[in-house]
DNA sequence: GATGAATGAGCTTTCATTCAT
DNA sequence: AATGAATGAAAGCTCATTCAT
């Protein structure tokens, strides 16, 4: 017997959407203060004002909801992270190259200011559940995208640009969890030179 | 009716060291293959051919295996990337300088073979828990320390020597965990070659 | 990880409070027979004809239902004794004093007779938890006031009025304990005539 | 197939003696501390430097464990009540009779300040399990007897002297339990010197 | 559309007692 | 006699999800 697929109302109506929304924001606030598995389903319906019945016809499970708080928080960070910087502009500006790098990489870093318990509690599911996995590997895709535009701009004769934009991105992200998500005792600052000198080197010492 | 420190069974005879160890083991095999939580006592103790009774002479709860677990596997692991690569010998070799560094590379890379699976499993942990955070950081911190001892040798002119060492680490550490346990699309080499030539011009162009 | 106050449910409804109150007599009921420690959470539910879901729906806890089901009982018991003895019409029939005094007694011994078993697990509770404990408290308060007022009434020129109350309840509640819950080898009639006889002589032979 | 009854070891040697007593005094230690239901069989082992084993050797099982505390316990506490107060002294030294009450009443309320909480622990079990009960029974036998005995030399009209003394008994150590083991936040002495009159006036006003 | 009472499989952990050595 | 490693039934409680109203 088919098990037909389950239907999740797909709001159009103002109300519905408002609703909706509140869900996702009170979720993604539970989930920061007591984790994913500390916050109850039940929890987020009765917080965000609406009935248990009424949360899953928005959401076929508490994993979709979760989906979808980290849908829209990983379209923010990315976005926060290159607030100010588009491409067209920078390679309008000419700017000092150091100084560029160095902004980029604490551009970076201050993005996981906004929501630090929640970025650590999704990037934790990152490595245990594919469909999180998924989600992260979108949104990186398009850091690496930008990081390897910038590439093109000033270090043209990189051998091989989509592994260096890689390398370089990753560098960064790895860095920016120790500094803040994982408390790692050394000044934020020491880092974020050292990282600069690092990518400015590989970009600009062959 | 105050519970004080409920004690739990310390082996020295052979067959009890024994039955430990294979619990140990066991469990390492059952996390890897449903995770965690996936991953219930009453099975481990099953698997182990031991009573659930007996599993909780020899571990306080389940966390406490699941860290003992992990002690012995971070102690293997970090065992292996420098396996045969010991600074005294190297500091004798004078070796070819970039192949050193892609070698040590590959050889972090490498480590991740091992037990993929589970060293997701308690990555994730690791941004969730922080006891289990404790147990990586003291592993990373023996890793950083080896990374500090080989630039002291071959960048003695290096400006901040421990945040160097450490973000060389976890540039490495990061670029791993994509080819090794992320499946990133990318041939290895690739970002090997990237990652090493990074390092190198981070080391010897200043 | 925090878990706050666990919401249970607050019924209102006719069903609900229906089916609260099936699980309290349930419960009586089968710790009479098998005493706390012997009756299970899913027995109560099972027997209850609810789930065990539901009934952690209803108590946040065995204990908290334990309770419940003590408060209702106790109130019951204290209102049994007293039953068509309230102070204002005893004070206008001017009984004869004695026979007043041999009802009384009488009437709390018999207040025993409703749930023997059920009284006999929950008074060995009163000695061992503190909260089942202040329950008895609250209830014995009551009757050592209601024999207060009797004292006021006949016995006016008492030296120590409140430690008499305390001390002739005492004496009939233990009294009475032994004679419908501990099988004391002995006509209940001897022991009430004798009580009677002391509590009199108390009161009357200053 | 009928199961034979397991063989305790009778001890009679000085060692095994001195053993059999240790587990007891232990047991007793540990049951006032953590309460009956708070110490495991394990634990009063391994208290008294024997092994799990040799105890099972000794006893049975915890609850005979605990009847033999019990016992001892009793038999402890009986006496205390009595200590110099032998009824041949007593008949011989014709003491103000009010003052013998008075003395006999705080003697027995001492009894229960060499372990209250113990105390409390039985008492509680005496209502909730027939075995402890009978324990309880045979040693306040030997109390009222003796009540009855100073009765028979005091008060040699009473009409039933056998329920006298059991009213008299248990007023006593009921109002013992309130003042000793429940905290009943009334000066003792005023709960002493009422009881001291009740009695009296019951003995002396007929 | 909305509600929220109801479900129940499933989890971790305890401890009295046994018995091979 | 003495040991103590081993046992395993059994208990309390949670929470994602359903579905009758």
């Amino acid at each position: 017997m088919a098990k037909h697929k389950k239907q999740v109302r797909n709001p159009v109506q103002r109300r519905s959407i408002e609703k909706r929304g509140r869900i996702i924001r009170t979720a993604q606030r539970l989930f920061s203060k007591h984790g994913i598995h500390g916050t109850t389903s039940n929890e987020i319906a009765a917080k965000s004002g609406v009935s248990i019945g009424t949360f899953y016809s928005y959401f076929r499970n508490k994993k979709e909801l979760m989906m979808e708080v980290l849908r829209s928080y990983l379209a923010e960070f990315t976005a926060n992270i290159f607030k100010g910087k588009d491409i067209a502009r920078i390679a309008g500006r000419k700017p000092e190259i150091r100084r560029l790098i160095r902004e980029l990489i604490a551009s970076a870093f201050a993005a996981f200011e906004h929501e630090p318990e929640f970025h650590r509690q999704m990037w934790a599911l990152k490595y245990s559940d594919p469909e999180i996995r998924k989600l992260f590997d979108e949104s990186e895709k398009k850091e690496v995208a930008y990081v390897r535009s910038l590439l093109e701009l000033y270090a043209p004769g990189m051998k091989d640009i989509d592994a260096g934009a890689k390398i370089i991105h990753s560098a960064i992200q790895n860095a920016g969890h120790y500094v803040k998500l994982l408390d790692y005792p050394m000044k934020e600052t020491r880092i974020l030179e050292e990282l600069t000198e690092m990518v400015y080197r590989y970009l600009f010492r062959q």
